[in-house]
DNA sequence: GACGATACGGAACACCGTTCCGTTTAACAA
DNA sequence: TTGTTAAACGGAACGGTGTTCCGTATCGTC
């Protein structure tokens, strides 16, 4: 854990104020989504608009910064996946697993990452970044098992998956791990001439 | 065509003007995407802001009367489909194909259709009322001619197309379509007891 | 030409993310 | 303890949304 005194600042307040924001925003993120107004969090963590934007220069980074450990643990998931699963397929399944659970259960965060919205390129990139070479290698390694067809970049399929879980909470109708299974399963080889 | 009289004005300026802003809309989603700011639109067509609220109460509707043809011809699309290819399962994928096609050449149409947005339920509305039945159709009848595994809801299925088009446009690395095929490939039964 | 209904334009409103700056306060030295 | 100073604070203000409102201009009719 380097990241706890990477941008602590050398005053007690300003540090407090920091994970007073952190909790606060993540309260708000489960009730309200992870679009909620700026102010909404500011309110939470009663604190003015000017702390916020001091420690998190903009919305993007204070979405990255709650969600920062979730998506770090994903990564590091997907090596110890391949390591325990019975074939590399199985363990992209998996993979591909947790991180559905873990955009449907954050209100909205599936919608922001994909916007197109400049302001949450931030975002984007970062999850792209840290989670782009894990599927990478978890698809190379099926491919090499021959278990898959290879035609898709691990980018296309994180950018698929997410985009499927758009909205997939808040419409009971709307099932994305369903849709995501099927993905994966016209992802799989059929046979060698099918 | 009932829709050229529905909501005709007695007045010519008033009939012009909604003409000019439907064309003006067009040209604006085409340069802009459909998310381009109202008052753009209004400029596009030198027109006040006023004028635009009085023909489309909202934003939605504007996108809907834009849009309305071509999603007509959609669904219409769909019996014809039926009609004229080899198997229902072909003509589920066409008509899906052709709706991609549809949806990626409208720069961020399919983005404002899943938003979530309140602003855009009636555009999200009036798309799925539209060709939900259609897909349904096609869906049953793929089912009934033992090609698909019918555990997919004609709306689940539109959702989830949506959502893989969201982005496409605007992102080299990004190929819609192709994930679009590998979930229709997903849906195809592989065999009996496979 | 006059008149009433209709449509027009754009200022004004509410809400957003973000910036800016005068004020407060924590940390530290004397 | 007290004084100094750099850091952090709060929230008004800015620029940009979608939308509403209403005084003004225009069309169709008599």
């Amino acid at each position: 854990m380097n990241d706890s005194d990477e941008g602590a600042s050398r005053r007690k307040d300003a540090r407090r104020n920091k994970e007073t924001l952190l909790d606060a925003a993540a309260a708000v993120f489960v009730t309200s989504g992870v679009e909620a107004p700026v102010r909404d969090i500011a309110a939470e963590a009663g604190v003015g608009l000017g702390t916020i934007y001091r420690h998190f220069p903009t919305r993007a980074d204070l979405i990255i910064a709650v969600y920062r450990h979730q998506v770090e643990a994903c990564a590091e998931a997907g090596p110890a996946l391949l390591r325990s699963s019975a074939t590399p397929h199985a363990a992209l399944a998996q993979w591909i697993d947790h991180f559905v659970d873990f955009l449907v259960t954050k209100h909205g965060l599936a919608a922001v990452l994909q916007s197109g919205n400049a302001d949450f390129d931030a975002l984007h990139a970062y999850f792209l970044d840290r989670l782009v070479p894990v599927c990478t290698q978890l698809l190379e390694a099926a491919a090499a098992a021959g278990e898959i067809r290879s035609a898709l970049q691990a980018y296309e399929l994180m950018r698929g998956v997410g985009n499927l879980c758009i909205g997939a909470d808040s419409d009971p109708r709307y099932d994305a791990r369903r849709l995501v299974e099927l993905l994966i399963a016209g992802l799989r080889l059929p046979a060698p001439r099918g």
